[in-house]
DNA sequence: CTATATAGGACCGTTCAAGTCGTATATTTG
DNA sequence: CAAATATACGACTTGAACGGTCCTATATAG
C-alpha cells in the first residue's frame, strides 16, 4: 500500500532516460523499453498518455519517437504521477469531495489531508532533472549534502 | 494510488475514538464500529491485529473490549499503518532489497526512497492524540497555526 | 448457564493493476 | 508506390489484493 503504480515508475524512468539523452531528437518507446527491460507496448501507452498531457512531444513514423516537451528541470515527478495515475489521495474520502460515505463520522480525514499535501509538495519539488544526473555536482547533489527542500506540516 | 487501505483508515479512526474516551475502561469492536458505521467484524479483526502488535490491550467477555496500550501521544499514525498494512514502500524495488527485478536498470529508486522516508517521517510525527482533540488549544492546534514539523528532504 | 466479547481461520466477490493483442494511422526511406 | 517503422488507441485477459462475510472456538462477567 501507499505504492506508486508500476506505470508511474516506468513513466519516471522513461522521462529520466529522455532527459539523459538530450542530443537525440527522439527516442522510440521500444528504445526506452529495451534500455530498462520494460514491456514495450505498456510503455508505449504510458508515453502516449504523457504526450496527451503535454509532458512529451511525439513524432510518428520512422526515426520517430518521443522527446521532452519542456526542460527536465521544469517537469516535476508530481506532474508525471498525476498524468499517469490520476489525482491521488491518501484517504478514501478527500477533503475536496463534498461528502464522504461516512460523513460526518470520518473525522480522520482532515489531518491526513495535510499529510497528503506534504507528499504532494515533496513530489512537486523533485524534477526529472533531479532524477537524472544525480552523480554530477549540481543542485541535486547539493541537495544531497545539506537538504534543499524544507516543508512545514 | 498512493492510498491508505480502508483497514488502516478504520484502524486510525478506532484508535482516535479510543483516545477520545479515556474514561471508559474498554470499548468493544462493536461500539466503535457502530459509532462510525464500519462493518463490525472487519473492525474486530483490525483491532485484533493492533492488539497483537501491542498498540492495544484487549479483554474478552462481557464489558470487555479494547483500550490503548499506551498514551495516545506515544502512538504514531506510522505504527498503526505499519501494523495493519505492513511495511510500505513507494517503489516496487526497495532501497533495502538487495536486488530489484530491474537492477541495475531501475535508477529511479534512490531518489524515490528519500520521498518514502519523508512520508514515513511525516506519519511518525503524527500521533493518535493529534488526530483526536484537534479542536482543543493544545499542541495540535498550535501546529495548525504555525507548523510544528519541519522536514528536510 | 447465558449473554457478550475477543480470537482467528476459511471463504467470496469486486476491483484494479499489469500486460497482451489487434488494428488504424502517420511518416520516413528505398 | 511500397515497405518498414512508429505512434495512437481500444478491447481483452489474468492475477493479486482489498473489503467484507461466515463460522467456530474461547474467555469472562453476572
Amino acid at each position: 500500500m501507499l505504492k506508486l503504480t508500476k506505470k508511474a515508475d516506468y513513466g519516471l524512468m522513461a522521462l529520466k532516460y529522455l532527459a539523459e539523452h538530450p542530443e537525440t531528437p527522439a527516442l522510440s518507446a521500444k528504445d526506452v523499453a529495451d534500455a530498462y527491460g520494460i514491456p514495450a507496448q505498456l510503455l508505449a501507452k504510458i508515453l502516449q498518455r504523457l504526450t496527451k498531457t503535454g509532458l512529451l512531444r511525439s513524432h510518428a513514423g520512422m526515426n520517430g519517437g518521443y522527446a521532452l516537451a519542456r526542460d527536465a528541470r521544469q517537469i516535476s515527478a508530481y506532474e508525471v504521477i498525476l498524468a499517469i495515475d490520476g489525482p491521488f489521495f491518501i484517504t478514501s474520502c478527500t477533503r475536496g469531495a463534498k461528502s464522504c460515505e461516512l460523513t460526518p463520522s470520518c473525522t480522520i480525514k482532515e489531518p491526513l489531508a495535510r499529510v497528503n499535501d506534504t507528499i504532494a509538495g515533496v513530489l512537486k519539488s523533485i524534477s526529472i532533472h533531479d532524477l537524472a544526473d544525480r552523480e554530477h555536482g549540481d543542485a541535486a547533489a547539493a541537495r544531497d549534502r545539506q537538504g534543499l527542500v524544507t516543508l512545514t506540516v
